[in-house]
DNA sequence: ATTCTTGCAAATCATTTGCACTTTA
DNA sequence: TAAAGTGCAAATGATTTGCAAGAAT
């Protein structure tokens, strides 16, 4: 995706998936952000807005959209799981400091390492752990 | 690595490592290990040789080897941590049937994407899911 | 003797589950 | 109204932590 879906309802339908009220917002929150969220950090977005909303919606909701591959999961270092609107281009730079997770387009779509020969390969992510500019920036300050 | 460390002891010491005998035992384990062994699976087979190990000390020795860049985590599918000899020259590929985690070997040494021009990389991974040869062989059977 | 490591049990934290209640089609 | 989704609280499971006992230099 990361063309935003404008009438959510109708696509969560086209999808097979039933369109409640949470899940609408949960796909939403997660097109119009750039922050691959944790599963705390949309509770906590969305809890004050939608005060019913228990974490255990957001887990059901998100195990949902990756059966149905609305989005993915970013293995990360550390222990929550981070989602991301799916897009098998791009791959991820973690920041060790801030904990930013930044979208790393790359750019031709690469070609898959011999050694997979006979090897069916569903998905495939490229992830880079280190120091992101800012926090570089900030060290040097020191 | 992936050069069998033969005097174990005075590798451990070189790295500024005091060479207990759980951790000997466990890098040990980990150097004739091919299969990315989760923390579960490293205490299973120990234990049974060495009665007294608890599970924290693999967890405290695996954390070690982490700081010292001995080994590296590897991102999964999954709930628990799996661990491999640190080598920045492989991806791996998980079967999401099987659980097996194989090293991929990346011919190339990539260049980075440009995306990543002022950021400070320290680490890489290429990570692949899908289905083995031999879970693939097996499904066609039936 | 001092310092570092181990092992146990308890604590923590992310995620899942069971079940009664509510919403959706 | 039937079928599916939600919310709560309890359960689970991986990992961490505090601390007393043990090992290494």
């Amino acid at each position: 995706m990361r063309t935003l879906v404008k009438n959510i309802d109708g696509f969560l339908r086209d999808q097979g998936i039933k369109a409640s009220y949470q899940r609408i917002r949960i796909l939403d929150y997660l097109q119009n952000s750039y922050e691959h969220p944790s599963v705390s950090t949309i509770y906590q977005d969305l809890h004050p807005h939608i005060p019913s909303l228990s974490r255990a919606t957001v887990y059901n909701t998100l195990n949902l959209f990756l059966e149905k591959k609305l989005v993915a999961v970013i293995n990360t270092e550390g222990v929550e799981a981070r989602y991301d609107i799916a897009d098998p281009n791009h791959g991820h730079f973690q920041c060790l400091v801030c904990d930013t997770i930044f979208d790393i387009p790359t750019e031709q779509s690469r070609t898959f390492p011999a050694a997979l020969d006979g090897f069916q390969v569903t998905s495939s992510q490229w992830h880079f752990k280190g120091v992101c500019p800012k926090c570089l920036e900030a060290k040097k300050q020191q």
